[in-house]
DNA sequence: CTCACTGTTATACGCACGAATAATATATGG
DNA sequence: CCATATATTATTCGTGCGTATAACAGTGAG
């Protein structure tokens, strides 16, 4: 029996292909389910690859998790700040509104991994110290698009009142980003960005359409909704 | 060595104790590090009990899921219709917000075990299926509560206009729900509720206080916003 | 071209797990 | 108060896990 062939991987290369199997893993089959054999095999190479990257089985997937919040906090922020960075506050936070609901991060897969770290963080202070610091990114981020909106439209603007806003607009995204990533089937995806887009114009007491049209696209007015699975769509 | 001596239990009482004993496990050691051996420790019986009373570790747990969402979902209900059966739609959806955002369904266990199974709906259909529907009598039961309220103040209350009114808020919900049991220490809990019952009347489109005051007391306007743990409280 | 380095594979070990089986204690009906 | 059924325990078995160790092969330096 011959061995088997390999490549020598740039060190980052390697570990970032064991860290994005360990997702694929964790989102296939769960935590548990999860194991080192399955991992290695996925990402194409032996067992003892991980004890010479990561130490163990657990540094591997605490650093996956680290990985995967890094992915969504990046993309998230990322729709808001793409064009060259002066687009009013209204459309920035329109666009990252978009981002949280749209593809790639309206994900199955990727709730499911979000939903079952969640689940370790109760037990073990890394993910509970890696979710508390994405989370905060992320509000802070909301609460900034906030504050400019307000201001543009000259309503009040104090810190708490950002503050609590961004609360509330950030509990939608996320509530509204789970459901709709697991899709009960109950009523059609499509309808999250626009539904979002209107219900955050209410909560900021915005006049309607100050966030742009119900459509997808930024300045047109013919909504174009395309999705894949148009199953189960709701009436309206 | 004299063996152990044990009770016979009822076989509902039996069952029961072992599906709660899974979901302390569950909460306390996540899905992986729950073991048949844990469990019926923790239940102070023996690992034969879990084949002899559902098959299979798998089997036991599945139940004990779908024990929690009725749990859940249970609770959530009651805290509207609680009292004598006809209150005012608004005091039954302040209620409602009430009752999903304080204690004790507002709790880091709740919500971990709640993530932690989400984590396995995409591979299992058995999961799927109680998630779907918990999430649907959720739904339903919150687009009533909105109906009513809507049609109290005069508003639009069309079917797909309270749909999508549910959507929202229970996007809403769910997102608090989630980000203040995990409590990352930026914001106090015990402003949530205030901040659910004012940004849904905001969604609804209702006048302020429409859902009552900001305190916890259905009609008393001192606030009076008792907490356990009032660390990390947020300024205003 | 050769050597040393180390990324990578191959193999082995001990352990804890889920499940199965046999033994025993509790409850129940006559 | 005994006989029977069965809930419960005690013990065993095979398996797959994480990890440790040793052998090997791709790579770059001189």
């Amino acid at each position: 029996m011959s061995r088997k062939t390999f490549q020598r991987l740039a060190l980052d290369e390697r570990r970032q292909s064991l860290m994005e199997a360990t997702l694929t893993c964790v989102a296939r089959h769960g935590l548990d389910g999860t194991t080192v054999r399955r991992i290695t095999e996925e990402a194409g190479v032996t067992p003892g690859l991980v004890r010479h990257y990561f130490g163990s089985k657990d540094e591997l997937i605490k650093n996956a998790y680290a990985y995967l919040i890094g992915q969504l906090t990046a993309r998230a922020s990322e729709s808001a700040d793409t064009d060259e960075d002066e687009l009013p506050a209204a459309q920035q936070l329109r666009q990252f509104l978009l981002g949280n609901l749209t593809s790639p991060n309206l994900s199955e897969d990727k709730v499911s991994l979000w939903a079952t770290f969640i689940g370790q963080i109760r037990h073990d202070p890394f993910f509970a110290e890696i979710h508390r610091e994405g989370y905060r990114e992320f509000l802070e981020f909301l609460e900034r698009l906030v504050e400019g909106v307000l201001i543009d439209h000259g309503l009040p603007h104090r810190g708490p009142q950002c503050r609590r806003h961004a609360i509330a607009i950030n509990g939608l995204i996320d509530g509204l980003w789970m459901e709709g990533s697991l899709n009960s089937g109950l009523y059609n995806r499509a309808l999250l960005p626009g539904l979002a887009i209107e219900a955050t114009e209410r909560l900021l007491g915005l006049p309607t359409r100050a966030l742009g049209t119900a459509g997808l696209a930024p300045h047109a007015t013919a909504p174009q909704l395309q999705e894949e699975d148009a199953k189960c769509a709701m009436p309206e």
